[in-house]
DNA sequence: ATCATGGATCGTCATTTGCG
DNA sequence: CGCAAATGACGATCCATGAT
């Protein structure tokens, strides 16, 4: 873990503040690259916001698929033990009934 | 103390998936 | 078919650890 100061997000999923996006990525604005131009487009400020919206969706969205994933593999590393500890018993199993088989035929 | 390296986590973009 | 959610992939950052 050791996460940095990061909102740590704990309970009430849900709500997420909108703190001042200090990162906000400059990058392009991916899709529209030139929309800036066309009349029909819509004011600037609402297509940002609609951007920090979709980020801030995807984000949330990015850290419940990752948590369901961890979970899918800690699941499997169980399931993995389990069917070990189950092949274990039965070589054991195998190998008692083989002793008691050549005892009987000797 | 400083540097290199590797692992964990995060945010974002691109793509896929599932639903109305 | 269009849209929102889910997921894969990538690069950035942080932190621990070992070598010098």
């Amino acid at each position: 873990m050791a996460v940095t100061g990061d909102e740590t997000e704990t309970g009430s999923s849900g709500d997420f503040v909108i703190w001042t996006l200090s990162k906000s990525t400059s990058s392009l604005p991916q899709g529209g690259a030139g929309d800036g131009a066309h009349a029909s487009m819509q004011p600037v400020e609402e297509a940002s916001q609609k951007r920090q919206l979709r980020l801030m969706k995807n984000r949330q969205a990015a850290k419940e698929c990752r948590k369901k994933k961890k979970e899918y593999v800690k699941c499997l590393e169980n399931r993995v033990a389990v069917l070990e500890n189950q092949n274990k018993t039965l070589i054991e199993e195998l190998r008692v009934l083989k002793d008691v088989y050549r005892v009987k035929t000797e």
